[in-house]
DNA sequence: AACGTTGTCAACCGCGGAAGG
DNA sequence: GCCTTCCGCGGTTGACAACGT
């Protein structure tokens, strides 16, 4: 017995959202909350699927979304945690606040990907990429493509910086989940959290921290009981 | 101006896992 | 333990925009 379609594809509408099922969804939400997305589209009188709507309104839709350009901070903190987790997008979403899994699946595909090769590094593995076979070598360099061009001037680009900034430090730390400035400086929140509440999995059967297992030095990242993986107290030498 | 190519990103699809009976 | 249902995730697609020739 295979398993039942989630909704009844022939009275559903697919493709871009119209402004009008926007303001459905939302005012829906608004009026009873999120969850049990099956029934929200008959209650919400959408022609939408359940997933439709609940991925409509977590990319696009939910209040607290930060949109426009990623930071360099934010690019840097995706790299980190992209080699520390892999394509656990949704995981690396929960690390920063007002981004999506989908919105940080797509930049690191059209963006990151392509600047960590640009450097010389595997975006899968985070290592060195071999080098390629002297042969295609003097081939490219007797016949360069647009991308041989475009790694070649971002190389550039990223020597110069160097030069300029030799002291620039860009190594990251990571971090348990931001905490206000106030409670930052004046240490009044002492609060830690295992790996995956600073992920945003709050609760979950692995939490360590609500049974008191954190001390104050550090929280449980993958595993590691560590006092410094902060990001956001980068040092600048 | 017209056409082709490339880049971007919203949305879809299918699978796996959790929950409940 | 098995089955069904639902949710959430990651990979992929396709429409549209921007850019190049």
């Amino acid at each position: 017995m295979g398993r039942s379609p989630c909704c009844e594809k022939a009275h559903t509408n697919k493709g871009a959202w119209t402004k009008e099922e926007d303001d459905r969804l939302v005012a829906h939400i608004r009026a009873h909350g999120e969850g049990c997305w099956r029934s929200l589209p008959k209650a919400a009188g959408l022609l939408r699927c359940g997933k439709s709507c609940r991925l409509r309104w977590i990319n696009y839709l939910r209040p607290d979304l930060k949109r426009g350009n990623f930071t360099q901070e934010e690019d840097d903190l995706i790299i980190k945690l992209h080699s520390l987790l892999g394509n656990k997008w949704s995981l690396i979403a929960g690390r920063l606040p007002g981004r999506t899994d989908n919105e940080i699946k797509n930049y690191w595909n059209t963006h990151i990907r392509r600047k960590l090769v640009s450097q010389g590094i595997d975006p899968t593995s985070h290592g060195p990429i071999s080098e390629p076979s002297a042969a295609a070598s003097s081939q490219r360099e007797a016949n360069p493509s647009k991308i041989d061009k475009f790694v070649k001037e971002e190389s550039q680009c990223c020597r110069q910086v160097r030069e300029r900034c030799p002291d620039l430090n860009l190594d990251l730390r990571i971090s348990p989940p931001y905490q206000n400035q106030e409670s930052f400086k004046t240490g009044t929140n002492s609060s830690t959290f295992c790996f995956g509440c600073s992920t945003g999995i709050q609760n979950s059967k692995d939490c360590s921290c609500k049974e008191g297992n954190i001390t104050n030095s550090g929280y449980d990242f993958l595993g590691l009981k560590s006092g410094v993986l902060d990001y956001r107290r980068l040092e600048m030498k």
